[in-house]
DNA sequence: CCAACAATCAAGCGAACGATAGAATGATAG
DNA sequence: CTATCATTCTATCGTTCGCTTGATTGTTGG
């Protein structure tokens, strides 16, 4: 009885490794935050990554192999996605380590949370009721492609890159609230810097849209 | 600006990948697991885990890089630990991962799960009650050592291979709710298994130590 | 100061990993 | 049925990883 444990343990830890390794490529985490946005092709994720096809695919599959994600066909292309809201876990346990213990990270996330207080995140829940109150502007800063795959519902998409030029679009009675793909999303912070250097009133969302979904809150198409 | 965030986010999926790389190894994941437990040394742990003293050094140092563990000198030992809380966390969510989409996993968790709703473990928060209001032994089967670390309070230490010579020690008349090192230490499932078959009525906690810990709950020495 | 022990360091080896290029497969549209 | 496009497969090459061995550093106790 214990001696068949030797082996039960051994198991499991090796396949606990091979879910850890499947994740631990700074390639394979980019395609994963972009996968936590919607399901998107080989060639797609590639293009957005900057890898060679054969490569990306190569990613992906390692990665589906491990459980990380699954793939489904749609014509010729295949269709992969996170395989579960459980890799978003991972992915947020992997950051608050990362947060708290890894040099490099704490020296990044303390340049762009340089005003504490102010970059103090909006919480879903009180964004969800000062939606209902009709307070807040919603911003969605990620591509476009990005917000078709599911946005905040009233969210407006100003891609990061078209803020300065589109700030007319934003009205200026109300706050913003500015989200991007999740919490190591840069494009929020920059959003926010960038709407009060202009003198809005403007605060990010925690994390991102994945989290906003697997939350169970509404998501529009 | 936008063009910073790029070298940002390789910044971001480096280190997250370092972190990722430093738990994607069994052998890592079995000292982590001894390390769940409590402060040790290097020799301990080498030998608990039937590693070469070097090796096992050398692990240790790359997740103490990392940032996963800790450590401290103590004359001529050097007593490593998990960094944080939030490394258990990442544990976790390995293992859901693993038990929801690794085939290999969800085979040894069903051979040990397969009276479903007898194994359904007991809660923290079940279990706190239940010994306040002394309805209950409480049995810790890891070994005498890591028993010694810390155990919940009046908790029974019958490490699992001393088991069924010991059985004399246990009370017949209460329910009993064995743990062990964690959710996937074998050790509680296989007690609970031999103490039913000797006519005991036994379940197990959820979790396990770590976790009773982690949670703010009180910790006996 | 020296002997004993804990831990790390340094070098070397085989195995696994990651990227690339080119061939092969699968699926659709004419 | 063929041409085309998306993806995967195969082979290759350089790099990194993991383990072992033996030497080295650091700390304690006599």
């Amino acid at each position: 009885m214990t001696e068949s444990s030797w082996g039960v343990k051994a198991i499991l830890h090796e396949s606990f490794a091979e879910i850890a390794k499947a994740a631990a490529h700074p390639h394979r985490l980019a395609l994963m935050e972009h996968l936590a946005q919607g399901e998107r092709n080989v060639d797609a994720l590639a293009t957005v990554t900057g890898l060679n096809l054969a490569n990306a695919s190569q990613h992906l599959q390692s990665m589906r192999r491990a459980g990380l994600l699954s793939a489904r066909r749609d014509g010729k292309f295949t269709l992969y996605r996170l395989a579960d809201d459980s890799v978003l876990d991972l992915l947020d346990a992997i950051g608050r380590i990362a947060t708290s213990n890894a040099a490099a990270v704490k020296e990044v996330v303390s340049s762009y949370f340089n005003e504490r207080d102010a970059m103090e995140p909006v919480t879903r829940r009180e964004l969800r009721q000062r939606m209902k109150a009709g307070t807040v502007t919603v911003l969605d800063v990620r591509p476009a492609e990005e917000f078709a795959l599911g946005h905040v519902p009233g969210a407006i998409n100003v891609p990061v890159g078209d803020l300065k030029r589109r700030l007319a679009d934003l009205p200026r009675s109300k706050e913003i609230v500015a989200y991007c793909r999740g919490p190591y999303c840069v494009f929020a912070f920059e959003a926010v810097a960038a709407l009060r250097a202009a003198g809005y009133k403007a605060r990010r969302l925690e994390d991102g849209l994945p989290h906003w979904r697997a939350d169970g809150l509404p998501v529009a198409l």
